[in-house]
DNA sequence: GCCAACGTTGGC
DNA sequence: GCCAACGTTGGC
């Protein structure tokens, strides 16, 4: 995504997953807000850290479970800013080649906006031609942090 | 629990 | 810079 892309002030879209036996929507919805940390994909990192800005709206994802697939909506509440699990030797984050002065991992912090009435299932979004070009659905793709389009943000939104 | 797909690491 | 080995993700 381009930096002209940003100086539009076009809202950007986004789905982030997250296992919920970690940390689910309803977690997110108790908390109203949370530091997404964790994040060790570089291209991840680079999507929240040049990309993101606050005011974005996120498909909340639910992975590695019963039913994968988007539970709910968050939208990016701050800039990124380094990840403090990283110089934390007590996280499982820890990263030892990180430092306070060239920080490797950054976050930002979403905030909760509502659940979706239903999951919509991955399997779901795999049936509709619409949303076959999604990154979330390119075979093998497992970033935890990705685009999503304009088109399809408010295709799937007509789906719930 | 299995395993395909992918990213990272490190020897050379 | 190559690439084998290894670790992780995440659907199934």
């Amino acid at each position: 995504m381009s930096s002209d892309a940003r100086r539009a002030n076009t809202p950007h879209y986004w789905l982030m997953k997250s296992e919920p036996e970690t940390f689910s929507i309803d977690d997110l919805k108790r908390r109203r807000r949370e530091p997404w940390d964790g994040v060790r994909n570089y291209q991840a990192r680079n999507f929240m850290r040049d990309d993101m800005r606050p005011g974005d709206r996120v498909f909340f994802y639910h992975s590695n479970c019963a039913l994968p697939g988007i539970v709910g909506i968050a939208e990016v509440a701050t800039d990124a800013y380094p990840d403090p699990s990283q110089f934390d030797p007590h996280s499982p984050y820890f990263d030892p080649g990180s430092t306070r002065e060239q920080p490797r991992w950054m976050l930002v912090e979403v905030k909760f906006v509502k659940k979706l009435r239903r999951t919509i299932s991955l399997d779901e979004l795999k049936r509709h031609d619409a949303l076959t070009g999604m990154p979330l659905l390119r075979k093998g793709n497992r970033l935890s942090v990705m685009p999503v389009g304009a088109a399809e943000w408010n295709y799937i939104l007509q789906l719930e």
